[in-house]
DNA sequence: ACGCTAGCCAACCAACTGGTTGGTAGTCAA
DNA sequence: TTGACTACCAACCAGTTGGTTGGCTAGCGT
């Protein structure tokens, strides 16, 4: 058909994310992203090697993706959590693939150097604009954050439960978004005067 | 074998927590849980029915515990959220069930009543506690807490990578521990602090 | 003692799984 | 033109899956 190796993989890369974000690893099935994707699943065999490896990559590339579209957290930190909270409200695909990665895998963790760096940079960031001195100290905020961001996507029925059918709605969601910001915010200003105070 | 059914049952709900904990609804292997449970798989559909219903059985008598073990929050909030969090380390299941629920699960939420009557008392009880007027006003912070009490369960990868290997280590989980808890006092104060000044 | 029911299991089944293979057909250098 | 190389696919394969079936037997009421 399309005779273009790179178009080939792209599609197959495209594909693959769609089934794995909302499959797994595990559950997702070799025919169903070929098909997605138009193309043979021997296709993936010879590019991409078996169905783990494919997920590594489609996991390489999202991460890539995060990097570049969530910049850095800056003075306002509230905002930065913000962001982050739109950023996957409005494409779930890098939270439930990390997910996935966490509650299936066993634990290889690939792409290893690149990632940790990533992670490095921001909690560099974070300390920075909180005043801490090292960026091992800002890491559990950094973590927290991620957490509060990501739960509604990991756990909707129980957002629908605690939260009420209102979670649903555009304004119910604006509403989270607020307490979200409100939540970091809190917990910002508390070491900030633990700091001050030392 | 044993001839009696509700100790067969109960083996059966066993082997099935375990099974579903580790891969989830779709990823549990029905004949692994009838061989760890010592039983021929036909039981699972002689009690159960199917699967899924044997996974929502299982849901359901993890949720039952958890009302039981976890008390309501009380004055000290932030000692609450390190309950929480400690139970959670020490029996990861319910959290792995939850996550499975909501990432593979097709919205469909068995027992619901009564898991949003034991929400709304905590989420009353919060309220109580903060000084807030209804109980809907708790529910984010309930919903918060429950996040940062669960992420490191839901993706250690991510936690190995943010916070260092050291999380690993009794000491380290001590020290996520000991932030999660300061993270939960700011947030209060916070609230409290907005509360009185209206 | 005896039959009947309920608990149980080994063996089975059709559907589906990740992965392979043999062969077709574009493409490009010589 | 030819020959070789590469992208590609339909068909196939062995192993696994959730679920079913026919029959065995322990234990109870009679």
């Amino acid at each position: 058909m399309s005779r273009d190796p790179s178009a080939t993989k792209a599609s197959l890369l495209a594909a693959a994310r769609v089934e794995f974000a909302a499959h797994g690893a595990a559950g997702a099935r070799v025919d169903r992203i070929a098909e997605r994707a138009g193309v043979s699943k021997e296709r993936i065999y010879g590019y991409f090697g078996s169905k783990d490896k494919l997920f590594d990559a489609v996991l390489d590339e999202v991460v890539e993706e995060v990097m570049e579209f969530v910049g850095e957290p800056g003075r306002d930190i509230a905002a930065y959590v913000r962001r982050v909270h739109d950023f996957h409200r409005e494409r779930p695909d890098l939270v439930r693939l990390l997910v996935w990665e966490g509650m299936q895998g066993g634990g290889s963790c690939p792409n290893r150097r690149s990632r940790v760096e990533h992670y490095v940079r921001k909690n560099q960031a974070m300390a920075e604009a909180l005043g801490l001195e090292t960026a091992e100290e800002a890491a559990p905020l950094l973590f927290m954050f991620m957490a509060i961001c990501s739960w509604s996507v990991v756990v909707p029925q129980v957002a629908r439960l605690v939260l009420g059918e209102g979670i649903d709605t555009e304004d119910g969601r604006d509403r989270l978004r607020k307490h979200i910001g409100d939540f970091a915010e809190g917990a910002v200003t508390h070491i900030r005067e633990q700091q001050s105070r030392v």
